[in-house]
DNA sequence: CACCGATATAACCATTATAGTTACAACGGT
DNA sequence: ACCGTTGTAACTATAATGGTTATATCGGTG
């Protein structure tokens, strides 16, 4: 199966750059920190604008965080870069055959089912910080 | 993002199908409950096969459970239909530089994170079983 | 035995997400 | 005015996905 984009993990290693030197660096050191092209970095730090976590200085550049550290969890993080239908982490297959007594009730089951299994998952993203982070490798 | 396969969703509906007429379907029957080709629904049996949920009668045709229904759970069936590299649902990104300092410590740290958040994931799937979802539209 | 409906599997296809890359416009301080 | 930086668009190769056709095999029934 494919993995949960590794946009998601680079962009965690992105806002602990900034975190740990606030204006201090480029997206083209970034982008050798992370080891990949400065263009990958760029759209990801998109992403994370549009969230309102981080903002840029153009022209000049270097980046800056919106929030201090211990208010950003992995939770915002993984929102701000993971954009999913309707937040729908599972997909789940439609149009099943409704003259069919399971088919009927499938969806809607499993839609409550795997929504709290989603929710689990995000519950434990929120409780870890980028302060939390950070401080494992200061 | 790309969300998770619906295999896993046709692998419940499928095996919920099973479990309230065990023997008496054929795939066929089923690729029309599940309104999808019966490649799709012979493939996926394969994968349930393969991880000794279900067992089929090869010629004559019908399915049915190597387990009581109580006894398999939503996560049961997510690990036999989604196979992940080691077992890890977040993809993080390798070749970080280790001669920075964030770089050298970011992949251990967001491992051990990020399968917790997976773990919890899959302990709440594990809560719910077959019988359980069956008797919400039996 | 011959047939027929069923399962098993390979092969192919169109669609989509992903991550990387090149190219170019715009910004802003020196 | 220059130059390093950011912002985007566009293109690419790769891979997962879900569907489809085709073919082999199985096993009970006439």
């Amino acid at each position: 199966m494919k993995q949960i984009s590794t946009r998601f993990s680079m962009a965690v290693h992105i806002l602990s750059l900034i975190a740990v030197n606030a204006n201090e660096i480029t997206g083209e050191y970034i982008a050798g920190s992370v080891n990949t092209n400065p263009v990958v970095i760029r759209r990801i730090m998109g992403l994370l604008k549009k969230a309102g976590l981080v903002d840029v200085r153009p022209g000049v550049g270097g980046a800056f965080l919106l929030r201090t550290p211990d208010r950003i969890t992995l939770l915002d993080i993984y929102r701000a870069v993971n954009l999913l239908d309707d937040n729908r982490l599972f997909g789940i297959h439609e149009d099943s055959n409704i003259r069919c007594q399971v088919g009927r009730g499938i969806e809607s089951v499993l839609q409550s089912e795997l929504s709290e299994a989603q929710s689990a998952m995000e519950r434990r993203l929120a409780q870890t910080t980028l302060s939390q982070l950070t401080a494992k490798f200061s």
